[in-house]
DNA sequence: ATTCTGAGTCCAATTTACATACTTAGGCAT
DNA sequence: ATGCCTAAGTATGTAAATTGGACTCAGAAT
């Protein structure tokens, strides 16, 4: 599975496809971004606009879709000394984007920062020990990408590869 | 790190962040969709726009992308019987997108196809055993999302967290 | 010479994004 | 109690991107 054989089509429909339905609501730049500073800790509408820099009515739209989806909550928090205001928090789905971002991000960092030391890196809390993301077996032993395969539910209807 | 702390601002500066940097060439649905086609191995025009039904003038401006970009390549095939054409095949910087997309499936498969059975399962070539995508320490065992941090470069310069 | 097909481009109508200005709600100082 | 301040929005006119459909182009086959 390094590379894909040739195909004329998916093996798995795009109208069945949580990944391309998952594009509906994160695949643009504001969400993603929006997502990346959540990821990162920020939860205010103020905080969002000044360092994302889209605005506002994108912000404001975006934060109700990711809202709608399920991927954030709303709701009131009061620092005393000014009456009481919304910030926005990743649900627990939301939350659970931290694994694709990240194996993002070990991308980016390689691909995109080509020779830059990444400005962050990922560790255990136990032992300061480096972390990435990787492929694993049920074993817990990591898998390299070139012994990786994929099975499909229904894959007599997958049109054979021509050339 | 289960849940960022709160922050007003990000400790990577989004001018800085190769993350953010990567969501202007692949923050649009359009872009998503065509590299999820190719990394199941699709690789022409009229095949894309089939299967994936963006308009013809939006394809062509992102293959065009994706290949500025270095993901992908515009190469000649010909198939017998007809005159030599153009194919888009990904490049190694866009095959190494695999690991996050199938991170994002494993997510979307998860929190969007809620209860219904994964059309698409990973294995391990050699055993057939499960695989899946996970955070991983330098040994190679896998690291549960609670014993996670992040380490930053610059660390000084992020402001403290406030309520 | 004509047809056929994959790979595009062209175009007018619609949708979406953008920047800037304006509004709203409540705590607080005068 | 009046007016000011701030976070969190909304309103609006303009600029840009998207859309679906028609059109073009190149070469192989008939």
């Amino acid at each position: 599975m390094a590379t894909a054989p040739f195909r004329r089509q998916s093996p798995i429909h795009i109208s069945r496809c949580t990944l391309a339905a998952s594009f509906d609501f994160l695949g643009d730049r504001a969400s993603l971004l929006i997502l990346r500073s959540a990821l990162f800790g920020v939860r205010r509408y103020e905080d969002f606009h000044t360092e994302i820099g889209i605005p506002r009515t994108i912000l404001a739209d975006r934060l109700k879709r990711l809202v709608a989806s399920g991927l954030m909550v709303r709701q009131d928090y009061k620092s005393d000394g000014s009456r009481p205001r919304k910030e926005y928090l990743l649900t627990e789905m939301g939350e659970a984007l931290r694994l694709p971002f990240l194996a993002m991000r070990q991308w980016s960092d390689h691909w995109v920062g080509q020779g830059r030391t990444p400005p962050m890196r990922l560790m255990r809390k136990s032992d300061g020990s480096e972390v990435a993301v990787a492929f694993v077996d049920h074993a817990g032993r990591i898998v390299p990408p070139d012994d990786l395969m994929a099975g499909f539910e229904d894959w007599a209807s997958i049109p054979a590869a021509e050339s």
